[in-house]
DNA sequence: TTAAATAGGACTAAAATAGTCCTTAATTGA
DNA sequence: TCAATTAAGGACTATTTTAGTCCTATTTAA
């Protein structure tokens, strides 16, 4: 189905949310209510996203968790890898010995390019994006058939 | 890792193969050897492509596959929903009633026009392309972003 | 010093994926 | 007509990944 996880789904939904609100600083918990997503799991994701940088935590009475930077600067790819590692689709792409089916695959450079058109896709939307009120566009460009021909 | 599952991955392998191929009809025996795939994987997954119309089967002594039309009118997405279904980055994309969490989640509709667009992306490459020699381009043009300003 | 937070990691449960196998149906050719 | 060959369909098992929980340590403000 080529999905996103569903801890990634639940990091877009809080940090737009964080994006959002007024207030800077955000606690785990008050973000858990405000999402409706369980503590446990809302504490996990937010540690991987201060992993990634995408956060910035300080601990203690009236710690939290802030943004980064602006919500124009996080990327939507940079949110994905945080939560699930490299963004690509085949196996072959991540490590660079290949695969055993090395034989007869030589398929493995376009993949690389098709990769690189999806990750470019989602670098170019951020959190700013995704927190606008929908646009419903008139037309949508295809990018990767005119790298072929 | 917003990665695709093996059997999609094989699945390409496979009608490269069956692309490349001089001869037009192919068993699942013959593909199982020249891929290194199981055989009982590689059947598995050519019964699937049947059923996505992307092949073409015939029954009995001398039968096997065949692709279902040119090599050039095969999308990649068309071969990815055929294993994995419909090709969307998030749950609510799929199921028209929208998820539990609907309360603060107006993202949705951003999320549509991403999925709208890594489609597109797959869409426009074939088998065609797969199995030509790799391209290396000058540039790869974004084209998200684009939508939003 | 206490309460409120995060950090880190171990652990369990659930779900999805991969892979195998068996029985039935169709086709060809002897 | 019969035997061999090949796909169809579905059930089943094993494996891996993902999701989710929990515990203990650390940091900071009041």
């Amino acid at each position: 189905m080529l999905r996103l996880s569903k801890l990634t789904d639940y990091a877009t939904v809080i940090l737009s949310d964080m994006a959002k609100g007024q207030t800077q600083v955000h606690s785990a918990m008050e973000i858990a209510a405000a999402t409706g997503i369980a503590l446990p799991t809302v504490s996990k994701i937010l540690k991987l996203l201060v992993n990634a940088e995408v956060l910035i935590s300080t601990r203690g009475a009236k710690g939290g968790y802030v943004l980064a930077r602006e919500p124009g600067k996080i990327s939507v790819a940079t949110v994905i890898s945080a939560l699930e590692g490299p963004i690509a689709l085949t196996e072959c792409s991540i490590s660079q010995q290949g695969c055993e089916q090395a034989s007869g695959c030589d398929i493995r450079g376009n993949w690389n390019l098709i990769n690189q058109t999806i990750h470019n896709a989602l670098e170019s939307v951020t959190l700013a994006d995704l927190i606008r009120p929908t646009v419903v566009p008139e037309e949508v460009l295809i990018p990767v058939a005119s790298l072929y021909r």
